[in-house]
RNA sequence: GUGGGUAUAGCUCAGUCGGUAGAGCGCCUGGUUGUGGUCCAGGAGGUCGCGGGUUCAAGCCCCGUUACUCACCCCA
C-alpha cells in the first residue's frame, strides 16, 4: 500500500459511524457549557511564532509546529543554518494550547468583552510528540475559561460546568483531582529550595507516582535542589498519604488533635475545602502532590482523573497573570479543558432524538426523475433518506446501511408510482 | 529524544525446510431466486513497505531505511 495516501503521522481521519459519535459528543459538551452561561468564541489556528513561544507554554512550546515565512531566499535558509535557529525561518506557527489564543484573543477584544468573560472554545489542537494510545499530534480539546473573576466563584463555575459536561456524556468514575500552586510554594519553602530552582523541583515532584518518594529525593539531590540532610523522601510520603483530613479537624477523628503540617499553606487549603464543601455531587480528590506542568499557574490546578488511564483526561487552573502579558493590565483568569479524545472513546453509541432513516433499494432501470421525486416527497416528510442502487448480494448492502444507522427498507422498480405505494421493513432487529 | 513489535489483495489475515502468491469477506460478470436479505459458477485485483546484500533461487535469511503501533520522557 502506497504510503502516500495515510493521514500524517498522529493525525486521523474519520469514517462516518465515528464523526457522528464525536460530533454527538462535542453537541453534548457545547450545550451543557452554554446552559452554564458561558459563549463560544472562534481563534485562528495559527498565532504569531514570538506569541507561542514567549515562555507561557511550558514544554509545549518545544512541540509547537512552526510555519515558514513565505518567499524564503536562499541567503535567509544559509544564514539560519549558520546561526544554528531554524525558528528564525518562522514566523507562525500551529497552536499547541486554547490557553494562550484565548488571553491573546482577550487582549485584542476586551473592549466589546464583558468585565466576567466566560469563554468556550472547542477546537483542535497540535503538538509535533510521538504519538502513542491516547496522544495524537492534532487532537481537540474543550476549554471553559472565566476572565476577570479573581475569586473562588471562578473556580466554583468551571468545576460545575465541567462536572455537569461529564455528567451529561454518561461518564462514570471520573474524578477531580485537585491542588493550589500556593500549596507546592509552601512545600518547596519549607524545604528552603531557592526560588529560582521552584519550576524545576515541580518537575520533578510530578514524576511522584511514577518513580516513587525515594526516586522524587534523589532526584531533587541530584539537581542539587535540596541539602542530602533533609528527609525529602519522608516528607513526601507524608504528601502522597493526604487528603482531606488534613485540615478537616473538626470532623476528622483521627485528625482531631493534630496540627496541620507546616509544610501547609492554609488560606489555600481551606479555599480548596470551600471549593469542595459548595460541590458535594462531585468525586473532588485533594492531592497537593498534583503539579501540572504549565509555568502559568499561579493558584488553584485541577485534573481530570479516570483509573482506567494513566494519562489525565483533562486539566486546568487559574493563571491570573498571562493576560498581563498580552494586555499590560493584570487580569485574573482560570481555565478547565477536557481532552476531547481522551473521553470520546469511553462514550457510548449515540442516543437520541432523530429523524426515520430510510434507503430506497432501486432497480438500475427507475428514471432518475422518478427516483428523486419519491425521495423529495420522503424528505419533505422529515424522514432521512438514501438511494442504494440494487445490487446483487442484497445481504451486504443492508448490513452496511443498517451500521449507517438507517431504519428500514423499500424496494422501488420502473414500476413504482408513488411514496404511499412503498413497503418498507424494518432493518436490524 | 529512547526502546520493543509489526508491514503480504479494497478489508481481516495465512504462507511450513528459502523453490515464481493464498483464503475468507467485499467488488465485477452470468445464471438462480422473484415484492426481493437465497444459492451456484466465473472474473478482476498484489512492486509481498522501500533500498541494498547472501543464494542457482528470497514474502521467508542478513544490513539499512521508511511507515504504523505499543511503551518511556512529557502531556490532553
Amino acid at each position: 500500500m502506497a504510503a502516500s495516501v495515510t493521514p500524517p503521522r498522529g493525525m486521523r481521519d474519520f469514517l462516518p459511524a465515528e464523526k457522528a459519535r464525536r460530533e454527538h459528543a462535542l453537541g453534548v459538551i457545547r450545550r451543557v457549557y452554554r446552559s452554564h452561561g458561558f459563549d463560544e468564541i472562534e481563534t485562528p489556528v495559527m498565532e504569531d511564532a514570538s506569541r507561542l513561544h514567549a515562555g507561557l507554554g511550558g514544554d509545549n512550546e518545544k512541540l509547537a509546529f512552526a510555519v515558514m515565512r513565505r518567499g524564503l531566499t536562499s541567503d535567509d535558509l544559509a544564514s539560519a543554518a549558520a546561526s544554528g535557529d531554524a525558528l528564525s525561518l518562522a514566523d507562525l506557527g500551529l497552536r499547541y494550547d486554547l490557553t494562550v489564543p484565548l488571553a491573546r484573543f482577550y487582549a485584542t477584544h476586551q473592549a466589546a468583552l464583558p468585565p466576567v468573560f466566560r469563554a468556550i472554545q472547542i477546537a483542535p489542537v497540535w503538538r509535533a510528540e510521538r504519538p502513542q494510545k491516547g496522544r495524537y499530534r492534532q487532537f481537540v480539546q474543550c476549554d471553559i475559561d472565566i476572565i476577570g473573576e479573581s475569586g473562588a466563584l471562578a473556580e466554583l463555575e468551571l468545576l460545575t460546568a465541567t462536572v455537569a459536561a461529564l455528567d451529561e456524556l454518561g461518564l462514570a468514575g471520573c474524578v477531580i483531582r485537585i491542588n493550589d500552586r500556593r500549596i507546592l510554594a509552601g512545600i518547596l519553602a519549607s524545604w528552603g529550595v531557592a526560588e529560582e530552582l521552584r519550576e524545576r523541583a515541580l518537575i520533578t515532584i510530578d514524576k511522584l507516582d511514577k518513580i516513587g518518594p525515594d526516586g522524587v529525593a534523589a532526584e531533587l539531590r541530584e539537581l542539587g535542589i535540596v541539602d542530602g540532610g533533609s528527609d525529602v523522601a519522608a516528607e513526601l510520603r507524608a504528601l502522597a498519604a493526604a487528603d482531606w483530613h488534613l485540615d478537616d479537624r473538626q470532623s476528622s477523628p483521627t485528625g482531631a488533635s493534630a496540627p496541620p503540617p507546616t509544610w501547609l499553606d492554609l488560606g489555600a487549603y481551606r479555599d480548596l475545602l470551600a471549593l469542595r464543601e459548595a460541590l458535594p455531587g462531585a468525586a473532588i480528590e485533594f492531592d497537593p502532590t498534583l503539579v501540572r506542568g504549565m509555568g502559568y499557574y499561579t493558584g488553584t490546578i485541577f485534573e481530570i482523573a479516570h483509573p482506567d488511564f494513566g494519562y489525565s483526561l483533562g486539566g486546568g487552573g487559574r493563571y491570573d497573570h498571562m493576560v498581563g502579558r498580552f494586555l499590560g493590565r493584570e487580569v485574573p483568569a482560570c481555565g478547565f479543558s477536557i481532552g476531547f479524545e481522551r473521553i470520546v472513546d469511553l462514550l457510548g453509541e449515540a442516543e437520541g432524538e432523530r429523524p426515520r432513516a430510510l434507503v430506497l433499494v432501486h432497480d438500475a432501470d427507475v428514471p432518475h426523475g422518478a427516483l428523486l421525486a419519491l425521495k423529495a416527497e420522503l424528505v419533505a416528510s422529515g424522514a432521512r433518506v438514501r438511494l442504494e442502487r440494487r445490487v446483487k448480494n442484497l445481504r451486504a448492502l443492508l448490513d452496511r446501511v443498517t451500521a449507517d444507522g438507517f431504519d428500514a427498507f423499500a424496494t422501488v422498480t420502473a414500476a413504482t408510482t408513488d411514496a404511499s405505494s412503498l413497503a418498507f421493513r424494518e432493518l436490524g432487529a
